[in-house]
RNA sequence: CGGGGCGUAGCGCAGUCCGGUUAGCGCGCACGGUUCGGGUCCGUGAGGUCCCCGGUUCAAAUCCGGGCGCCCCGACCA
């Protein structure tokens, strides 16, 4: 629990935590039933069943969304396709930002900024990523009341305006490498979009190296798919496959990618984050050449790499639950949130007293902890609101705590009266801190547990398809297929080739759609 | 762009078929009280260009014509 990271103050009566339009928007559209009230009864369970979120087995998209938008994360914006990232979800991205920051800068990045337009010309200049960039491009045609002469495109990556750069910076063997990262916003004008997952313009870092050698570069492309992967299983809790990108799935203009993919609640695979070896592609398009020992002239080798706020969306669909979000307490915003409970007006001085306490000590040890002390909300609501908004540990003090000097946890992961311990107040910061570590390690084994579960293996297409749609999951198969049989099977069923995983063993199998005898395995999947 | 649906208070809806008091209900919001160990309860109150434009009519949320916007499903994708 780095103490640097960031902590959300939860304002009670601030707009953030308010029902937003789109609930009800997105309630409408899908056709949710509406619970009204249509016999005078308690209104408590009227609200209970009103506010209560869609489970994930009924209406796995509608829990998803309602989760992003009453977790106070999220809420659209005016314009088709675009989000407004609320403070309680840009308090968690700027907790992601700053553990991969850290980790970028640990092995030799520094950070720079690029320009968000980029010249139309620049993007034409390498063919593959043209193609692949062309039909998501944002252009603008005027400025300034007058028509450009030149179009400019709002970058949906900046590799072309980078590697010009780097075609001007980059002169002599002594130059390299150059190991540049950058915190930028990006547009791809996507037809259809899902909070976080898939949004018009989105926050990533993207990652753009230049190397000497082929080797260093790939090497390069490598490490850093490594440092998505700790991020991921050490801060986020999700378990991922590495492996490499298929033909077909490969980014634009790339020699290789390589990806982290993660299984959603819903078995689905999410591509966490990619590493690309861009071999001398950029090189050449854009002339990057440096002099190396022997006076001559070489192209640079490049690699590029990017996570995004996408991940923000994995988080949910990771742990989330029927109750809604579970952060991991790496990320967590709030860590620890503290409820107060009283019945009687003198018991709510000593209760509030000792809450103050332990908010006190627990934000001197660095833990990202919350009081919640708004009085007109019982305790039960608010047991409910934070549970929603995925608050890892919460600490309840009532006069029977005050009495005996203890404390009340209630672990998110473990819901109900299981997940409750009675801890002392001398010991509670140890217990708490304690407590969180248990929490991040058991969200993380439950969710390897869950991928592992929905991991299997096929040796017929017919099998294929039948443990695609009955099961669902990532599909581990021997493969020699061409790329005519790749995009064929994902027209027949909807799954791609998530990657060929790093960790196959090398042996040989049959191909289940070919028959042929292959050494290379690959994952398939449905995914976002 | 094809198929489906929707537009009435901040949100969810009723009312529209069959034109007619002051356009209602729930949630949320504000104030007062009450409650608080798993979504308290009671009272009071604020809040509306009925998507827009035009037409019919003594009278339009309601009927007619035109427009706009949004959502869902499908074709591209971090």
């Amino acid at each position: 629990m780095t103490p640097d990271v960031t902590h959300y103050v939860f304002r009670p009566g601030h707009s953030d935590f308010t029902q937003t339009s789109e609930v009800s928007r997105l309630r409408k559209s899908n056709k949710e039933p509406v619970i009204r009230q249509t016999h005078p009864g308690p209104r408590g369970r009227m609200m209970a069943e009103q506010q209560k979120l869609p489970s994930r087995s009924e209406n796995y998209p509608e829990w998803y969304n309602q989760v992003v938008l009453r977790a106070g994360l999220a809420d659209y914006s005016p314009v088709r396709g675009c989000m407004v990232i609320r403070p309680y979800g840009y308090a968690l991205w700027e907790n992601i930002r700053d553990a991969l920051d850290r980790r970028f800068k640990a092995t030799g990045h520094v950070n720079a900024y690029f320009p968000l337009f980029i010249p139309m010309s620049f993007i034409e200049k390498e063919k593959e990523h043209v193609e692949g960039f062309a039909p998501e491009l944002a252009v603008v045609t005027h400025g300034g009341g007058k028509k450009l002469e030149e179009p400019l495109v709002v970058r949906p990556t900046s590799e072309t305006i980078i590697g010009h750069m780097y075609a001007k910076w980059i002169k002599s063997y002594r130059d390299l490498p150059v190991l540049i990262n950058q915190w930028a916003n990006v547009v791809r004008w996507e037809l259809r979009t899902r909070l976080f997952l898939r949004t018009m313009e989105f926050l990533w870092q993207e990652g753009h190296t230049a190397h000497a050698t082929a080797e260093e570069a790939e090497e390069e492309a490598r490490r850093m798919l490594d440092v998505y992967e700790d991020f991921l299983h050490n801060e986020a809790a999700i378990p991922v496959v590495k492996g490499q990108k298929s033909e077909i799935e490969k980014f634009a203009g790339a020699l290789r990618s390589y990806t982290v993919e993660a299984m959603m609640g819903n078995t689905w695979a999410l591509q966490a984050g990619t590493s690309h070896n861009l071999g001398q592609n950029f090189a050449k398009a854009f002339n990057i050449r440096y002099l190396d020992r022997n006076n001559e002239l070489q192209y640079v080798w490049t690699t590029s790499w990017g996570m995004s706020t996408r991940v923000v969306g994995a988080i949910v669909m990771v742990h989330g639950d029927d109750q809604g979000l579970r952060l991991p307490p790496r990320l967590a915003p709030i860590q620890v949130v503290i409820v107060p409970i009283w019945r009687k007006d003198v018991d709510k001085t000593p209760v509030l007293d000792t809450a103050r306490q332990v908010e006190q000590r627990l934000r001197e040890a660095g833990i990202r902890v919350h009081l919640d002390d708004r009085e007109e909300h019982t305790p039960g609501y608010k047991f409910h609101e934070w549970e929603l908004r995925g608050v890892p540990l919460r600490v309840e003090i009532g006069p029977r705590d005050v009495e005996q000097g203890q404390a009340v946890l209630a672990r998110r992961d473990i819901p109900g009266r299981e997940g409750k311990t009675a801890v002392s107040q001398e010991s509670i910061v140890q217990d708490v801190r304690t407590m969180l570590d248990t929490i991040q390690q058991a969200m993380f084994d439950r969710a390897k547990r869950f991928m592992e579960e929905n991991t299997h293996t096929v040796s017929s297409y017919e099998e294929f398809k039948d443990v695609l749609s009955t099961r669902g999951g990532f599909i581990r198969v021997f493969w020699a297929g061409t790329d005519e049989d790749e995009i064929r099977i994902k027209e027949e069923t909807k799954a791609t080739i998530r990657c060929y995983p790093f960790d196959h063993d090398g042996s040989e199998g049959t191909c289940f759609y070919t028959g042929k005898k292959t050494n290379r395995v690959a994952i398939f999947a449905r995914a976002y």
